[in-house]
DNA sequence: ACTTGTGAATTGCTTCACAGCG
DNA sequence: CGCTGTGAAGCAATTCACAAGT
């Protein structure tokens, strides 16, 4: 009989941490490693590492450690990436244009397959491998090709009314770069990557040193 | 006697947030706000903006709501926007270039005042108004002039001996485009925008629907 | 001897429910 | 009456400490 466990979602997001790490770790030609030395490369504490694998099955040895590529590579497996991810650009700014061209030569796992604009002079041109095509051209792409992410790089005012039409052809997951707070249906994963609410937050830290003060 | 009360980093991370969120409803000219309807616009439980709120002391009126200009500035404040904050791009490759033009255009608060890079052939570009100038310069420029905040968009292999630098000279915060966990001292925060990192949790839950499944 | 996997204790955050005020 | 501010309850995540395994 099937059942199923809710995964903490502070354990998921330090999974790519893992990954991304594990991936240098194996390039050096370490093949074991435990959640002690793990955990510094990271920055995360063993034992937050041990509970978040733990999870997932016994993925170490006792009194060894971790297998780097066995472990780097369930890992993957638990994060979907065993597959190949194609997605959209929508909004072909400069940001836009760049993160494909980023993403062509670093990308691993995901892979771009259409860039989508409302602006006329955009199309046809070249973006991370893809000429930009006109924005009615998108539903028909998305649907037919099954396209489940999205990354969104379009100007505030617009942003809202794509991801409308994004999530009407079936799109589940958007990474967006506009500076708004994007109203989706809840079956639909929004992570927010503009930068200046980093940059905020920094300078929070920055002037309060972690803290607010009182009193005289 | 000053005393200081830590605030929950979970608070400090929807700050932005709600900033972004009443910058825009102000531009709309509505000048009350309840925590339920500012709740819907930012995603976010009621209760938990004004639990959030009420750390800074009494920001809104009992039976009214709160006034959008003034929570706005209040929380401007708090962040430490009531200040500009000068910084620096390290990495003027074309992800460095974007995100420095994007800045220029939409930055609030945050102002690039320079731009360095390893690469002579880069030397003496404008990159979002400024010059990029040789890395060498870049341990003066910072001290001079107090620089506590560095955008970071080098390759991998560089970006840890850049923090590193960086570090040096004064850096108290790095926003890091790279796709490594950098290694700093306990004392400088850093803020990782690579973007990999939230398309791979994309993926975790696309493929998983926020479970695992066992069993049969 | 060393390191994982894990229940139990602890800490921190969110949700609830309502008193306090406009 | 409506909405904030807040103690108390409930839930989630981290830290601890050690048994289990190599």
């Amino acid at each position: 009989m099937p059942f199923r466990i809710k995964i903490p979602r502070s354990t998921i997001d330090r999974l790519p941490l893992y990954y991304r790490c594990l991936n240098l770790i194996e390039e050096h030609g370490i093949e074991e490693i435990s959640s002690q030395v793990l955990g510094v490369r990271v920055g995360v504490d063993p034992s937050v590492i041990r509970k978040d694998l733990a999870w997932f099955g016994e993925l170490g040895k006792r009194g060894v450690g971790y297998n780097v590529t066995y472990l780097k590579e369930a890992i993957g497996r638990i994060l979907g990436l065993d597959k190949e991810w194609p997605f959209i650009l929508v909004g072909a700014g400069k940001l836009g244009m760049a993160l494909a061209e980023h993403n062509r030569k670093y990308g691993r796992h995901f892979h771009l397959v259409g860039v989508f604009d409302r602006d006329p002079e955009k199309f046809g041109l070249m973006v991370g491998g893809q000429r930009v095509s006109p924005m009615e051209e998108m539903p028909a792409f998305v649907k037919e090709k099954d396209i489940k992410i999205a990354m969104l790089a379009v100007p505030a005012e617009e942003a809202q009314k794509v991801a409308h039409e994004l999530v009407k052809c079936g799109i589940k997951g958007i990474l967006s770069y506009a500076p708004i707070t994007l109203s989706v249906p809840e079956d639909v994963l929004v992570y927010n990557a503009d930068y200046n609410l980093d940059l905020q937050r920094l300078a929070y830290y920055l002037s309060n040193d972690g803290n607010i003060s009182w009193g005289e």
